[in-house]
DNA sequence: AAACTGTCTATTGTGGATAAAAGACAAAAT
DNA sequence: ATTTTGTCTTTTATCCACAATAGACAGTTT
């Protein structure tokens, strides 16, 4: 099947959004920069747009000639990268079954459970090895790490390391500097779902990265900004299947972000410090407890 | 052409030095724990050597009809792995030929340049962005992130939070443990070529690096062990394109390695802390130095 | 003059084919 | 009863082909 266009099914999708909203779509190259792909994916998108009737289109005239029906729309599981696919059913697979920490990977097995290629699964694994859950026999399989406590610990250590470096880093941020307006959102946001924790209590695990994030980034490290890749992924993961006392555990972690925020805006380092250590410690807390 | 044997080439040459030393070679399993391949690539090994008159082989007896002579060898050339080619010729390239930052990088060039098929410049690309020194746009080219000053930067801060954690740890091993050992012959060697450093001042890049992964190992921090590659293949790289006053630089490094070796025997913890900062310290000088 | 479109070329993403290498299993040898 | 060998199957490493996508350039439009 060679390339699969996702690229094309995903930007179609969001350029019938776009279309929804105005009488006439904007130029090309203009369309390009919005929905980030190239041009030649733009007039594949404008060519299907004119075979279903949506738009007359002759050069430069870009004329809406309806609303988009659900019909028009290609289904959300077209739309997903083939990677991305990849992930969901690795993680699943040594998530769900039974993955024992030193079980083999094989790849051949693996592509055709996805039913792919082998390229891109192995390609996936190359990816997916920096996470430290997997290794390598060269020529040979490889070999699963396990989401072990072990795997936790180190993770959480280093990640400990970093983000009180980044902390620390983070008061020393010119009052101009636009992380201090991100954070002034964050805050609010906190605010907001604390205000009605019962019903947005699930909105946690997204600002949670999204404040995290921010933290790390103030290092202006690559090495320590990549880091939080890993613990993204890992939990991104961990919240789908560690559904206990969500609710309590996520109101807890909003309160100490809090604290933390404020810790951050006194730019007193022992401040940030305790903080910091507090509402880490406790996140290590609750990964580990879902652990075993 | 499919898969290289550069495996059984390479093995073959090994086995070649073993066959030099006996009268008859042991069984293909133990031949094969020995050389670190399967049995069937002994069988492989084991043929070529009969067709070349080096062996009469039957079943178990395999014995050793003639020396080796350097034309049974195959050429190192063709020993070498594919990917250490590719890492090698794209290190080239982008140390060498004028590799300013943002440059793009085009995985089907690099094939073409060093002969060989996409997959595998592909798959050394995806393995060597953990590096940090480029990065991918999706569907599009790589970008090469420069070997930088701030580069530099960013992995030495990294380097020394990890190198001093994994310090610390060291002085926390039981006596008993087998570091302690390494280290002692870590130390002998130390003296060994400071004594005749004239001549022996070119060996202390590998001593250098066993030496510090022996202190980064000991953390039993996964992400820091790992950590350790990226410094391994910058220095690596970098020794080979400063030459300026290696002498010097590298009799006053393995002072500094004395000097650290006996705060991390003495177990305190601040003496450890001083010696390793200063060495991390004049180490990222030396890197420092040779970038601008 | 600047931006846009038409057209064409080059590169990336992915499946498939194939030689090399690993490894499984039964029969044979110690 | 192990260990070894002969034979066979499976998997990995690698190249190649081709659709999707990006991107370049010249001619056209505002």
């Amino acid at each position: 099947m060679a390339k699969q266009n996702t690229v094309f099914k995903d930007a179609f999708n969001r350029c019938l959004k776009l279309l929804a909203e105005t009488s006439s779509l904007p130029s090309e190259p203009e369309l390009g920069t919005t929905l980030g792909v190239s041009r030649t994916t733009i007039r594949a998108i404008l060519t299907r747009m004119e075979e279903l009737q949506l738009l007359a289109w002759d050069k430069r005239a870009k004329v809406v000639l309806r609303q988009p029906e659900p019909e028009d729309y290609y289904p959300a599981e077209e739309t997903d990268s083939l990677s991305d696919i990849i992930e969901r059913s690795f993680m699943r697979r040594i998530l769900a079954g039974g993955a024992e920490p030193g079980m083999q990977i094989n790849e051949l097995e693996l592509a055709r459970d996805i039913g792919t290629g082998t390229t891109s699964v192995r390609e996936f694994l190359i990816r997916f090895s920096r996470f430290g859950l997997i290794e390598k026999r060269p020529n040979s399989h490889w070999i699963l790490k396990g989401f072990t406590r072990e795997f936790a610990l180190e993770l959480t250590e280093v990640r400990e390391m970093f983000e009180l470096r980044s902390a620390a880093s983070f008061t020393a941020l010119a009052p101009e500097h636009p992380a201090w307006a991100e954070l002034d959102k964050i805050e609010a946001l906190h605010h907001g779902i604390l205000g009605d924790i019962d019903n947005r209590y699930k909105e946690f695990s997204e600002l949670d990265e999204r404040f995290h994030l921010l933290v790390h980034t103030s290092s202006s490290n690559r090495f320590i900004v990549d880091f939080y890749d890993i613990i993204t992924i890992v939990f991104h993961y961990h919240y789908q299947w560690n559904k206990t006392n969500v609710r309590e555990r996520n109101a807890r972690a909003l309160e100490e972000h809090l604290d933390y925020i404020a810790a951050l805006r006194s730019r007193d380092p022992a401040r940030v410090e305790t903080a910091c250590r507090r509402h880490l410690r406790s996140a290590r807390e609750t990964l580990l407890q879902s652990i075993q």
